[in-house]
DNA sequence: GCGATCCGCTAAAACGATTTATTAGACATT
DNA sequence: AATGTCTAATAAATCGTTTTAGCGGATCGC
């Protein structure tokens, strides 16, 4: 049950192993090796289908044409779509992904990179747990090829890959400033990381540029670590306690579904009583009703850049730095609409 | 920025790299070295902290520590979710995952099957896509350690690990007449695939067992190929000819997304004029409101036997044929209830 | 006529592990 | 003393590639 290996075609066409090499590499010219060895060469690779034994020739070459592909969670939806394109990017230019999620812990991250190194992949696509930096610097260091995604660590000059954040939101409250909406709340996570941070800021500088009244008070912050129902109880609570709310924008998807939860809960109707809006898509926006009104990221452009700017440093040494900003989209629903009169408890 | 080797350790501990290979690989009883000089490798590997080039290792031993996983779609709730399971269980035994989704398409079966050979896997996990038969054949003919998953074919006997199709249908059937619905719909597709085979079965039997009228013109079949607006609108025909209707079952989740449209679109409420049933849970179906019933799969131990029947074979050379039936379970929603009266058009 | 150059190809080393066969010495047996 | 056994280790082959260095012969320049 052995493969065949570039000794049986040699043997076969009674040459050596090395000029089966240098023919199966391309090398045929280069290496001054006549046509009709060549050809003899590759009919009969060809006929005996050989596959060259990848760890025969990764060990030779230090090469093994895998990626390592680091996400928080291979089951949400975002980065599972990410995930499958990137597969596909990755299998055009011949490399295989090797995948892993850290649920956001740095533990598991730090697990993961260490697995990847022992399998010695030779890349490194990564969506950064928070306090990742000395590992991220570590492996900046080493020059390895790697890609951050989803999330950039500001003290770490890397490359990267991500949406336009700061002009998502941006858009967002634009948006909903133009529908007429003027008293309008925002639900973000507790988390410092860097993504959430120019969410708020791009959504705060929207409402400054409108002359619109942003105070904290519109400000709720839910930590990561409750329980759902927890949550859901907590954005009642705050949007209970704001009179005239008009509209209201959760800065990331799970918030947003929890969102509509909560305004359900409170017997209230998304796109009427109150607009909602979220940062990412999901499927349940997509299939509520009334549609949910949403900041999209570019999956498909995301996972294409990122294999784009690893297999750049992985082909040419070409090692400036990549930071690749991609637009978000507003997607418009049914959940936000035209509010002909000023809005009244 | 080279790992250090075999060789490395053997220099520093003064012996050859041949007893700092046994004792690494825990033969040193075996093989007979000294206590002391296996402490002091041992005590060395640690302090440099050696890994053992997998793809050397691989090279002689013909085993990656490797294994294959085919899914339908990475980007699918439960795909992603099995491939997630899966992973966090191959890494206990040490093994990582290459994965691909092959889009229910045999040309991209074929040709992620051929990958994976060449990449050496140790054993896959394979969804089979329709007529993958000869390939299976094959792969189970060359003795690859292999178990499918989600379906099966029925005429090549191999390991499986799937959910009982027949019992979860035959429950939510059951589950309907027990509510005191009595004109029930059946919506599938129009593949051949045996699980859907099995599902139709388990419904039918059930429907019989208890005298419940289910003559053809109460089931529907999908064609996989049209777009979600044609199937919505076949939906919402066929549900319109029905007079009466009670009840609704779709036979996968993607069809019981379309069916909660189908349902909207026709100005009916989910759970009030008529019930709605679905084969597998989704995120929509528990964030809807109101919720949907589903016969959900058990996803988590599906994962787990996967890789288990998979370890089975890879390490004990145990030919035996495994085949895990599990159990299905009827999640209960608000979209079903108890039905008072009998139901009128 | 002699060194330089080119042609077409190959021998052998290397990658880093595992594994088989072997060794040198200590000790025991007859 | 000759033989066998055991101990503690090692040398060398091996896996299948890639790659460096080189070889024998023909051709060329002068």
């Amino acid at each position: 049950m052995k493969g065949i290996s570039i000794k049986d075609i040699a043997k076969q066409a009674g040459v050596s192993p090395t000029t089966v090499s240098f023919v199966l590499n391309g090398k045929g010219r280069e290496k001054r090796i006549s046509e009709q060895v060549s050809k003899k060469i590759l009919k009969l690779a060809a006929k005996l289908k050989y596959k060259p034994n990848q760890l025969a020739r990764g060990l030779r070459t230090g090469k093994t044409k895998t990626i390592g592909l680091i996400v928080e969670d291979i089951a949400n939806h975002f980065f599972a779509n990410v995930a499958k394109i990137v597969e596909e990017e990755a299998d055009k230019f011949g490399y295989k992904v090797l995948y892993g999620s850290t649920e956001d812990n740095l533990n598991k991250a730090r697990g993961l990179l260490e697995v990847l190194e022992y399998r010695q992949v030779d890349g490194y696509i990564i969506t950064p747990t928070p306090n990742l930096d000395k590992e991220i610097e570590i492996l900046k260091n080493s020059r390895k090829p790697m890609v951050l995604m989803d999330r950039y660590l500001p003290q770490i000059p890397t490359n990267y890959v991500m949406v336009n954040n700061f002009q998502g939101a941006y858009d967002a409250a634009e948006y909903l400033l133009d529908l007429g909406y003027r008293k309008i709340a925002y639900v973000t996570t507790t988390s410092e990381q860097i993504q959430m941070k120019e969410r708020m800021s791009g959504f705060t500088a929207a409402m400054k540029a409108h002359g619109a009244n942003f105070p904290r008070k519109m400000i709720k912050k839910i930590p990561f670590s409750i329980t759902k129902e927890e949550a859901v109880g907590q954005i009642m609570e705050f949007m209970k306690g704001i009179p005239g709310l008009d509209a209201i924008f959760f800065a990331t998807n799970y918030l947003g579904v929890f969102g509509i939860e909560s305004i359900k809960n409170l017997g209230w109707k998304i796109g009427e009583d109150v607009a909602l809006i979220s940062f990412d898509d999901h499927d349940l926006f997509r299939l509520h009703t009334p549609g949910i009104t949403c900041v999209s990221q570019p999956i498909h452009e995301i996972a294409q850049h990122l294999v784009q700017v690893l297999m750049n440093e992985l082909n040419q040494h070409q090692h400036q730095i990549n930071q690749v900003v991609l637009p978000a989209t507003l997607v418009k629903r049914e959940s936000c609409r035209k509010r002909a009169k000023a809005g009244v408890v």
